[in-house]
DNA sequence: CCCTGATTCGC
DNA sequence: GCGAATCAGG
């Protein structure tokens, strides 16, 4: 394979797009995330954030030169910062004073009384060592972020994503799968046990 | 271990 | 110019 014009303007798009190097190389096939890296680099857009560097060369710096040891330059930020003082926790957010005698520990639900999140394995009729088998699995959970996902980690979400205690699952998927075992065991269901659904 | 980009250097 | 090997890091 070798770039030619739509091959190099695909991988600058999805360069652009911010897609990794092996993202990439699979998409156009035929070349290795190396050769992808490679090419970006020749390219002259290794800098997704192409910064306006408005300074290029204020810094004479007579540095005397150390040892010949490979290693380009640090390229060292004389950034002033101004650095702001700590505005003490201005996340903090303190109880509400002039609260009675009932807590509010729990949010009130987004969702009214409907019943609206069939995914939720919570209230469906699943095998119950299943149900079982993915509440001990959640506790093991990596909690991932879902930046942190990939193709095989287990993208079954836990939690309420409106908090946040929301993360998903994480442990090893089976590979072609987008769970781990004990989620594929309760997201795909044989069509057999899941008849009527009230209503 | 999985993954990421960066760099080098023989081709 | 190309990209495998390697490096450095998460």
């Amino acid at each position: 394979m070798s770039w030619t014009d739509d091959r190099v303007e695909t991988l600058k798009r999805m360069w652009a797009e911010g897609q990794s190097a092996s993202a990439i190389a699979k998409e156009l096939g035929g070349v290795t995330r190396n050769a992808v890296i490679g090419k970006v680099h020749r390219l002259g857009l290794s800098n997704r954030n192409d910064e306006p560097e408005p300074t290029p060369a204020p810094a004479p710096e007579p540095v005397a030169e150390k040892k010949a040891d490979r290693k380009p330059a640090p390229a060292a930020r004389p950034e002033p910062q101004p650095e702001a003082p700590a505005p003490a926790d201005p996340v903090e957010e303190k109880e509400p004073v002039t609260q009675p005698a009932f807590t509010p520990a729990l949010r009130r639900p987004i969702v009214p009384a409907g019943q609206p999140l069939p995914p939720q394995p919570s209230a469906n009729e699943i095998s119950p060592e299943a149900l079982a088998s993915v509440r001990e699995v959640e506790k093991r959970a990596r909690k991932l972020t879902l930046m942190e996902l990939t193709e095989r980690t287990c993208k079954w979400p836990i939690g309420d994503p409106a908090t946040e205690k929301f993360w998903f699952c994480g442990l090893p998927s089976q590979s072609g799968k987008p769970y781990c075992d004990a989620h594929v065991s309760v997201a795909f269901q044989p069509m057999s046990s899941r008849r009527d659904r009230r209503r």
